[in-house]
DNA sequence: ATTGAAAATATTGTCAACATTCTACAAGAA
DNA sequence: TTCTTGTAGAATGTTGACAATATTTTCAAT
């Protein structure tokens, strides 16, 4: 079972949805029914609008006051536009990183460089994303600034649901990609944050032309007929009664 | 009472309680109960607990898990972290709003100048601040980029209050604002978005400095009556001395 | 057949009550 | 005294029912 009702319901909810969205099992633009999705999941509406408001926040779906709620549409265009902002943001926070970092941060950020290079010698390329958030995350602690954390963090759905839309031939440049982090890592050990930021930002701009090149199917799912996808439902459902008692 | 219950109760209360915080009303930390809220503005729980969520997604307010939420902790620290985003975000909006716009656009950047000018010139300056964000908003607008005009949009709230905190001799530069404005206008005429850009960061960090260095009472979280609708008694029980850290 | 209004249905908004978990305070032992 | 521990109260988590509103369907008139 996918979906474990232990506790916080409306956490587990959000993240169960944002993985759905994620890897693109609910369509740009579907339609998310509350009382279906209570139903499906064994549960009451209370705790479904609350993950609606939060993925509202994390950009993946978008509620419209008496309409409810639909996924993000996910386009080149708005991947472009998501590559404009992080270009910026990472690289502030890039900057901010090497200039303020701590020896300890420092240590996190060498183990998370080793941890992207073992999976691109052996081609683990789930892993690999993985990793690269993990050095994100090292790095957006060292940098100092939690508003800017939070903000990375709450971006951060939405750039592995681009990437997981450009996933295709990826094994080829990773060698490339690990270089950057390389150099990355070098100046923040010289606490060198201009170098840092331009470090980030070459590496962010490679992986907009990346993705904006080559794109999965394009999902832009706008008028459905409301047949074929909507009653296709193949997610793990609780069925009745998991509760604690 | 100010709050008319006719339409979208949670907008509703999010709005009132943003207008609460970003005045200084409801302090840094303070605790925010539901039940008392609901109480206080004859609504029911569920309105309060999603306007919350929208309160926490502009980061007025943190929820943590079985804890409730408190008002966001508002330090000269974190009014840095805010200026280190926003420089970026609205130099990147700056940019591409001058190498974007349409004619159209140009036409409400203008009259929005126009209205930052008078209100200089008259010395109006919450009428000043808001034709800020007026020209804040039609810069974002023509930058044809959705996902900066929320994230910026979403910031509103928070830069608002950052400037609340530090509105002390305000009237004196005004002037040397709208030469900024000015020169931004004038790029973005010529649509020169480099200019435009560094135009607009070089006000947003004069605004920085500005910000950090004279503020308001440090107004971190004290218990005091905090503006019109406290102190509502309930079932005419008083007196035990609750303290609610 | 097309258009328009009105009924019927479906979906979101709101509420009050119950369940669960945290906090504060008091009583007892080392 | 000081620390632990148990109990009472308070606050949040969750639920199902009801109300208000949007959407679809029905059906008569042109």
């Amino acid at each position: 079972m996918d979906f474990k009702p232990s506790n916080n319901l409306c956490a587990q909810i959000a993240e169960y949805l944002s993985t759905q969205i994620i890897k693109g099992e609910l369509k740009s633009g579907e339609r998310i029914k509350e009382a279906k999705l209570a139903q499906e999941l064994g549960v009451s509406r209370g705790p479904i609008r609350e993950a609606l408001h939060v993925l509202e926040k994390k950009r993946l779906v978008e509620m419209t006051p008496r309409r409810g709620a639909r996924v993000t549409q996910m386009s080149a265009s708005s991947a472009a536009s998501l590559y404009d902002i992080i270009v910026e943001l990472y690289g502030l926070a890039a900057r901010k990183a090497a200039e303020n970092r701590s020896s300890k941060d420092l240590q996190g950020i060498r183990h998370a460089l080793k941890r992207i290079k073992d999976c691109a010698n052996k081609g683990d390329v789930p892993g690999y994303n993985d990793a690269i958030f993990q050095l994100a995350l090292v790095g957006e602690k060292a940098a100092k600034n939690p508003l800017l954390e939070q903000m990375l963090s709450d971006l951060e759905p939405v750039t592995r649901r681009v990437q997981f839309a450009s996933l295709r031939h990826r094994t080829e440049d990773l060698k490339k990609s690990v270089a950057f982090f390389e150099r990355f890592v070098q100046c923040t050990e010289a606490k060198d944050g201009e170098m840092a930021c331009q470090t980030i930002r070459a590496y962010t701009e490679n992986e907009r032309e990346r993705a904006l090149s080559n794109r999965r199917a394009p999902s832009t799912g706008d008028k459905e007929s409301r047949g074929n996808l909507t009653t296709h439902i193949r997610r793990g459902k609780v069925s009745n009664g998991k509760k604690n008692d």
